[in-house]
This record gives C-alpha cells, sequence and structure tokens, in this order.
DNA sequence: AGCACGCCGACT
DNA sequence: GTCGGCGTGCTC
C-alpha cells in the first residue's frame, strides 16, 4: 500500500441531494439523487421533476438543494426526468411555504394546488400560442384583382390588406376562408404567419385606458389619494365604503396608476361576486390584458392564463380565492373586494384565507394591498383601529341613490302567509302598482324546512344526519341539505299512519307559491341553487330583472352579492332571526353584513327604497342596533363583546375536527390527543388554551361522528408551536388511521 | 392519500 | 381450490 495515494471521493460535480416536495397529505419532504440530466442553470428550488415514489412516479418541486440526507444515500432514488429548465418563480414559491406552514398542510400539496392542473401533471410551462396571418411587403403592395386565377385567394388578400396588424387563425376562417388558400397566398410569398402567445405583451406606448375614468367625488379622490401614496412599498388599507359608494371606481384607478408604472394587479373577488359585469367593467376600461381565473376556466386557459400573468404579459389578474396563488412579475397592487366575504377562506383541505395571504404576500412583495367592504369583517376592523391597516371610509352613496332605512317587522303579532307577514304582503302590493321590482330574501331553499305529523308530531329526520329533511316540492321529495340523501314524500306518518302531514316554516318555494297565488298577475322569479341549476338560468333570470319590468324576485344569498338591481325599490327579509342566537361566535357578525349587503340591493338608483326586515325577536339589541345605527356601530359592539369573551380578532384559535364511523374511536383519539397536548403545553410552560373534546354541533353527519378539539392563544407564534406539535402527534397516533382528521388554523365557524 | 401485502370467508 | 374483504405498513 506504501506510495499508493489516498483515495479522496471524487469532487461532486452535481449536489448530491434534491428536497422533493410531493403531492400527498405527508407532510415531509423526500430526498432524491440528480438524475443524469442537469438543468441549464443548475439545481435551484423551484424546478419540477419527475420522480419515482413507491410503486407510481409523481411529479414534485425541488424545494431544498442539499449537500446531505438524513435518509441512508445509498437507499436514495434518483429522478426520473428532469421537467423545467427554469424555475417555477421564488415569490411563488415563498407564498407557498409559508403557506403550507401556516396551515400546517403537506408543502407538496400546497404547491400542487397552487398550480394549474397541467403544470401538476407535468406539462411545459409554456404559453399555448396562435397563428397571426398578415401581408408580407409584396402582398401589401399587390392588386388583389390581378389574381384572377385564384379569386377566393385574392379575396383573402383584400382581407388582409384590410387588417395591417393581420389577422388569427380563427378569425380568417370565420370569414369563410379556407387553410388552402392561406397556404396558397403564403407559397406565393404574399402573407406570412407568425405563432403568437394568446394573451399578448402590450406594445409600449399603448395608452392603459380604452375609456375614460369617471369623475371622483371628494371622498373617493381622498381615498385614491392615500391609495397612490402608499405605491411602491408595503401599504395595507381598509376601503370601507357603504354600498353604492363607488369603491369599484377607486379601484380601477388606483389599477389605472399601477399600470401606468408599468405594473400588474391582482383582484380578488368573492366566488358569487365574479359576475359577467365586473369582468366586463375592468376590460371595458383597460386596453391592456385583462384575464381572469375562476372555477368555471378549463385547463388549458387556466395554463395560459397563469403563463401570461407569471410572465407579465397580463396586466390585470381577476379572480377568486385561489387566484392569490398567481405569479405575477410585475405586481403592483392586490385588491381584495368584498373581503368579509366567507368564500375567501377554503372550507375543507388545505384551508387557507386567500383574504389574509393577500395580505402576507402584500408584505413580502412590498405592495400596497386594499381589502374593500361596506361591511367589514371584525378582522380588518379591529386592524384598522389598531392602526395595522389605513381606514378610508366613503360614506356617501354614489349619484341621487339614498339609503334605504332598515325597518324592523314583528311577525309575533301577525298573521304569515308563506313566511310573510301582512304588513310586507302589503308594502310589495303597493310597489307592484307602482310599476317597482320587489326582493324577498330567504335564506332557505326547498319549500318548508320541516314536514311534521298533526298527529302524533313526528317530524321527519334524516336517517343519517342529526338534522331534518327539507320538504321539496319541484320536484316533490324530501331532501338533506346536509348529505343530499332524498326520499319520497310519505302519504302517511310512519308512527301514527295518520294523513295529516304539514310543512312547517317556509322555503323559497312556498314563498313563491304564496306571492303567486296573493298576486296572479305578478310575475315572480325565484333564484336559487335549485332554479339555477340549468346552465344559462341565471343570467336569464338577471337580465329579465334588468328590463325593469315590474317583478318580484324570491331568492338565497345568491341575490344578495354582486348584482345590481337599481328598479328594486322594496328589500323584504323573511326572516332575520337565523344568526340571533346561533352558537357560532362569528353568526351575528355574518347575518349583519348579510342583512346590510341585502338591504343595498334596494334604492341604487333615483327611486328611494324600503327594506322590511321580518323577526321574532324585534327587541333583540343586537337587531335594533343594526337597524337604528348601521353596521359600524354594531361591529363595535361586537367586537366589545369578542375581547370580552377572548375571541378573534383578539385571540387566534384552531379547530381540530374529526370524524369517523365509530364514535368511540373520534372521542378516544382527540382526548387522547388533549391529554397530550396539555401536559406538553404544561411542560412547555406555553400559554395556550385546548378546549375539549366536545361533540361538533351536528354530531352526525352522513353517518358519520364529529367532535372538535379547540385551541386559543393570545398570540399567533403560540397557538402555531401548539398547532404543530398536536399535527405531529396525530401523525403518528395508530388510532389516527382509522379517524379523518383535519386542522384548521384561524377557522371561520366553530361548526 | 394511494397502493401494496396479508390473512380469513363464500363462491365457480 | 380462488376472488376479495379491509387491517397494517410504507412511500426518499
Amino acid at each position: 500500500m506504501v506510495g499508493r495515494t489516498p483515495q479522496y471521493p471524487a469532487p461532486l460535480a452535481s449536489p448530491s441531494v434534491l428536497r422533493v416536495a410531493l403531492p400527498t397529505p405527508l407532510r415531509r419532504v423526500f430526498d432524491y439523487l440528480p438524475g443524469r440530466e442537469r438543468p441549464t442553470a443548475g439545481w435551484v428550488p423551484g424546478l419540477r421533476v419527475r420522480v419515482p415514489f413507491g410503486r407510481r412516479e409523481m411529479v414534485g418541486v425541488v424545494v431544498e438543494v442539499a449537500a446531505d440526507s438524513d435518509f441512508e444515500l445509498a437507499k436514495l432514488k434518483p429522478i426520473a426526468a428532469l421537467i423545467d429548465q427554469t424555475p417555477l418563480p421564488e415569490e411563488w414559491l415563498w407564498l407557498c411555504r409559508f403557506t403550507a406552514r401556516y396551515y400546517q398542510h403537506s408543502l407538496g400539496d400546497t404547491l400542487a394546488h397552487a398550480m394549474p392542473a397541467l403544470l401538476r401533471q407535468g406539462r411545459p410551462l409554456e404559453a399555448r400560442t396562435r397563428e397571426r396571418w398578415r401581408c408580407t411587403p409584396e402582398g401589401a403592395a399587390l392588386d388583389p384583382a390581378t389574381l384572377r386565377q385564384a379569386k377566393r385567394q385574392g379575396e383573402l388578400l383584400g382581407l388582409l390588406q384590410q387588417h395591417t396588424a393581420g389577422l388569427v387563425g380563427s378569425a380568417v376562417l370565420a370569414h369563410g376562408f379556407a387553410r388552402p388558400q392561406l397556404e396558397g397566398l403564403r407559397a406565393k410569398g404574399l402573407v406570412e404567419c407568425e405563432e403568437e402567445p394568446l394573451t399578448r405583451a402590450v406594445q409600449p406606448g399603448t395608452p392603459t385606458l380604452a375609456e375614460p375614468s369617471l369623475t371622483l367625488n371628494r371622498e373617493q379622490g381622498e381615498a385614491l389619494a392615500a391609495l397612490h401614496e402608499g405605491l411602491g412599498r408595503f401599504s395595507p388599507s381598509l376601503l370601507h365604503g357603504v354600498t353604492g359608494s363607488g369603491k369599484t371606481e377607486v379601484y380601477l384607478q388606483l389599477i389605472e396608476a399601477v399600470l401606468d408604472r408599468g405594473g400588474q394587479a391582482l383582484v380578488l373577488v368573492p366566488e358569487i361576486g365574479l359576475t359577467p359585469q365586473t369582468l366586463e367593467r375592468f376590460r371595458r376600461r383597460f386596453s391592456v390584458p385583462v384575464v381572469m381565473i375562476h372555477s368555471g376556466v378549463s385547463d388549458g386557459e387556466r395554463l395560459d392564463v397563469w403563463e401570461a400573468a407569471r410572465s407579465g404579459r397580463a396586466r390585470v389578474v381577476v379572480g377568486t380565492r385561489s387566484a392569490i396563488f398567481t405569479p405575477m412579475e410585475k405586481l403592483g397592487a392586490i385588491i381584495v373586494d368584498e373581503e368579509h366575504d366567507a368564500s375567501f377562506k377554503q372550507q375543507e383541505g388545505l384551508r387557507y384565507s386567500a383574504r389574509d395571504l393577500a395580505v402576507v404576500r402584500a408584505r413580502r412583495e412590498q405592495l400596497p394591498v386594499v381589502l374593500g367592504s361596506a361591511t367589514p369583517s371584525l378582522e380588518s376592523l379591529a386592524h384598522a383601529s389598531r392602526g395595522h391597516y389605513r381606514h378610508l371610509k366613503l360614506n356617501r352613496r354614489a349619484g341621487s341613490a339614498s339609503f334605504a332605512r332598515l325597518e324592523l317587522v314583528d311577525l309575533r303579532i301577525k298573521r304569515r302567509e308563506g313566511g310573510l307577514g301582512q304588513e310586507s304582503i302589503e308594502a310589495i302590493k303597493t310597489q307592484l302598482d307602482a310599476g317597482h321590482q320587489v326582493l324577498v330574501f330567504i335564506n332557505r331553499r326547498g319549500f318548508a324546512p320541516t314536514l311534521s305529523c298533526q298527529q302524533c308530531g313526528h317530524i321527519f329526520d334524516c336517517p343519517s344526519c342529526d338534522a331534518r329533511m327539507t320538504l321539496h316540492r319541484q320536484p316533490p321529495r324530501l331532501v338533506c341539505h346536509h348529505c343530499d340523501h332524498q326520499a319520497p314524500l310519505p302519504d302517511a306518518c310512519p308512527k301514527c299512519a295518520s294523513g295529516d302531514l304539514r310543512p312547517l316554516g317556509a322555503g323559497t318555494e312556498r314563498t313563491e307559491e304564496t306571492l303567486q297565488a296573493r298576486f296572479p298577475d305578478a310575475r315572480i322569479l325565484r333564484i336559487d341553487r335549485d332554479s339555477t341549476r340549468r346552465k344559462d338560468a341565471l343570467s336569464d333570470a338577471l337580465d329579465e330583472v334588468r328590463s325593469a319590468r315590474p317583478c318580484i324576485l324570491v331568492g338565497t344569498q345568491m341575490l344578495a352579492k354582486g348584482h345590481h338591481f337599481p328598479h328594486v325599490t322594496l328589500v323584504v327579509v323573511v326572516n332575520a332571526d337565523g344568526g340571533l342566537y346561533s352558537s357560532d361566535f362569528r353568526a351575528l357578525e355574518q347575518s349583519a353584513q348579510l342583512l346590510v349587503q341585502v338591504a343595498g340591493r334596494a334604492g341604487r338608483a333615483a327611486l328611494p327604497g324600503r327594506v322590511l326586515i321580518q323577526t321574532m325577536h324585534p327587541d333583540d339589541p343586537n337587531l335594533r342596533l343594526l337597524a337604528s345605527q348601521g353596521y359600524d356601530v354594531l361591529a363595535e359592539r361586537l367586537l366589545d363583546e369578542r375581547r370580552a369573551a377572548g375571541l378573534p380578532p383578539f385571540r387566534f384559535i384552531a379547530l381540530l375536527r374529526a370524524e369517523a364511523a365509530d364514535q368511540a374511536s373520534v372521542e378516544t383519539l382527540l382526548a387522547q390527543g388533549a391529554g397530550q397536548l396539555r401536559a406538553w403545553l404544561i411542560e412547555r410552560e406555553l400559554p395556550v388554551d385546548c378546549l375539549g373534546p366536545v361533540p361538533a354541533p351536528m354530531e352526525r353527519r352522513q353517518n358519520r361522528y364529529h367532535a372538535q378539539l379547540m385551541l386559543a392563544a393570545d398570540r399567533r407564534s403560540q397557538l402555531h408551536e401548539a398547532a404543530a406539535w398536536l399535527v405531529a402527534w396525530l401523525e403518528d397516533a395508530p388510532l389516527a388511521r382509522k379517524v379523518r382528521w383535519s386542522i384548521d388554523i384561524d377557522p371561520l365557524s366553530l361548526s
């Protein structure tokens, strides 16, 4: 051995280990060896790879390039293929990492959720293209008439000569020409064809606006000036403007400023609020590409939009919750419209709040973020009053529209038909006679929420849930609104055989029926999930409302959001009591927001409006406060109550939900988890409260038992530590295999 | 979550 | 004798 050079390991030409996040619920990353392929710019986080995983292959994202592994190096598998040459954007990756950590979710799952389906499947990140045909200089100079032998080619050349910017292939075909004619002209050197992305970059020098901005009133002007001042840095604002005060115009002019600086804007809207009208307004205003992302967009289009946004070609992105994950090269502002809306919080799987992530993202990317609402969440109001957010108020309705006062109607002493008291019926008659429109809001679909036997009091319950079956007439059947179990209408009571079965309470179908009987000549439009199941049903109905002909609109909260009904002069809320005595701590806040949103549908044009709120509790202090002083005053009172009760936004909470077919497993698992967690909290001297386990508000759903554990802390970091420990414990708990569980950080409701 | 392996019941 | 039920275990 003497004289032999000692053997050192060969210097590593490539890093030894790639940590890859994979789309599995497992909250860890997996180590791989780089394969033979090497990315041109080297291994960096954000590159997608195809890897062997167990017995299958998956698409994952490299999230770390490391020198070593905790796993035995010899057991590491090499990656199967490299997908990207350039990594997914760093800021996008950062946001996903933050989201996974904050919401205690698997990083791989979070990444998969945050990218378009086609990228998840391993498709290359490139924009789809289309053909653009235009004349060559020779073609532009040639008189089409000289192409006598090819008459259609001559006509096509004439068409293209009229369009100096060229025409896309589909437009040429739409003019009645065919592919051989294009090819014929190309062969003669008269036309040429170019591939271009579907969303084209804006040519330098293009004006931002396609139509002029509206003139702002003083309040709007001041708000806009304040927002301008925040451009280019992290500056969160609450734009607190009453319905009809012109928030959208302020957004549009802020976006205009962002676009003029060469930036992009991201606008988040509630699921139900992304109406074609909203998008139309943005498209009309700006001459730059405005794209949208929502559940109805196809996979292919989603990828195009993502790529157009990432590269900076799309300048305004309008989308629902998941659009917060759209990477944008030159993002200049984020706007969250109707920020109080519950649809910004995902209610299953990765339970993130797009509104909260918007603020996180804005801080990270040093951007202004505007949270807009007529009825802000108590969270945002608290941030504003602590000075975390700039509080911009718009108190005046634009134009001549006046405010509708909320009038409480005592339902206890009056006879009711289909849920409507006499006073409401008379008010409806007055408005119909005057040729106006009426909106009747009832947050319950179906005919009646309960069917009961008049003889023995038997109630028809869902066999699988702790809930009653709702009676439907169209088509006739009993339906459970929690599990969708359906049953035919019974002829007789199964207990006492009596045939005297009575529907109790009213839903949209019953109210519609009652109104039709009472006003046989009136046009009645019912709008709920059942009546709008047909594809164009909703937009057809809305078109009819916009025609201004007198009618009665009967509907659920589908009517309360996003739509403008300028000809409605009366709103009747059939039952305001749902949220008043609910056990959920946010019920009052949400129900006040909904009432105000519904009330805002009345009197938007020059016509004054009336809003009747029917209630069995006309003396309820909260309801009276809302009616007499408005949402803002009620919100302050609710904030005081939350502070006293130690609830958000003054404390931070997390909810561990668990469910299983077998009740004992759920209870045992949660009890064990709570016990272990409490011991750990004491040992760590961590001031976090662990409450429960308690049965969920509806314990049995689809024959599964639901229970939960609540964590509460004064500081986010404490809550986070406790939640992380609990999740880690659950991942190893043998019982957790039989129980489906999920953690909800900052839950919207405790049910 | 998938997807295997593995060990016990009713079928051609 | 096999098809298949879902308990248990693993995925770099």
